[in-house]
DNA sequence: AGAAGTTACATGCACGCGCATCCAATGTCG
DNA sequence: CGACATTGGATGCGCGTGCATGTAACTTCT
């Protein structure tokens, strides 16, 4: 019970797939198309997404980042104009991201890269490495 | 093939259940012992190999760590008292790196709470939350 | 309405990371 | 032996992160 290997082996070949994909995607991402992984993942969430509009949070919610690396990651795509923050009418504290055009190109460009590294990365190793 | 949404959602489930895990890991290691999640983990490696001492390098490749990454984890081991480290004699380049009893103590304190974490927050879902 | 609590997001701070680079010790070749 | 390339590891630097906190906008309770 406290002593399970399985366990523990399963978590170090979690460790090392996403270490392993991580790191390519990361590079790849950064070098091609000047993305960051948690970039990239915000902008894929926020277009994912059937309405055009979300809030910080939601946002969030869906993804793996905390409130604070999310504010931030909003704030530098939206730096690079990627992406638009707008106040939110029925809740002044909330703020709306929408993706620009120029986000929505940077995406469709990165997510070729995107696929390519996942299908050499992660497609090799059936459910773990 | 360019398209293939199994293989995004598989990288979601892991990026997914990745932090989740990493997160509580980090954290609980962290505050129960002091110890970073690269810490624990190089700890780990360095303990359960069958000689007792081990090169840098070996380390690296062991491990997810990058070079870099593993030269200061091993640095504020030792400045931590957990690993001692010494020259190489056949290869003066070399270091190698060797497990305090201080250390031995630590990581096997440690041991519980990860077990305990992995149990909690890997062993409900089955491969992919 | 006014005070206290809560929620949404931003920000100061310290920290670990990767990359590029530096330094020392080997190895190679003429 | 001396010059050049290579390897093992340390370190300067910039960056993204989480935590704790700050600020503004709701909410609740009296």
């Amino acid at each position: 019970m406290t002593s399970d290997p399985a366990l523990v082996e399963r978590w170090r070949s979690l460790l090392t797939s996403y270490n392993e994909v991580a790191g390519h995607l990361e590079r790849a991402l950064q070098e091609t198309h000047g993305l960051t992984m948690g970039e990239f993942e915000t902008l894929d969430r926020l277009i994912t997404v059937t309405c055009e509009k979300r809030r910080m949070q939601e946002l969030a919610a869906d993804m793996y980042l905390s409130q604070s690396a999310l504010s931030r990651t909003v704030a530098r795509l939206e730096k690079g104009g990627l992406v638009c923050r707008s106040l939110c009418e029925d809740d002044r504290r909330g703020v709306f991201v929408t993706v620009t055009e120029e986000g929505l190109q940077r995406h469709t460009d990165a997510r070729a890269t995107h696929r390519a590294i996942l299908a050499e990365h992660l497609g090799a190793q059936t459910t773990a490495g």
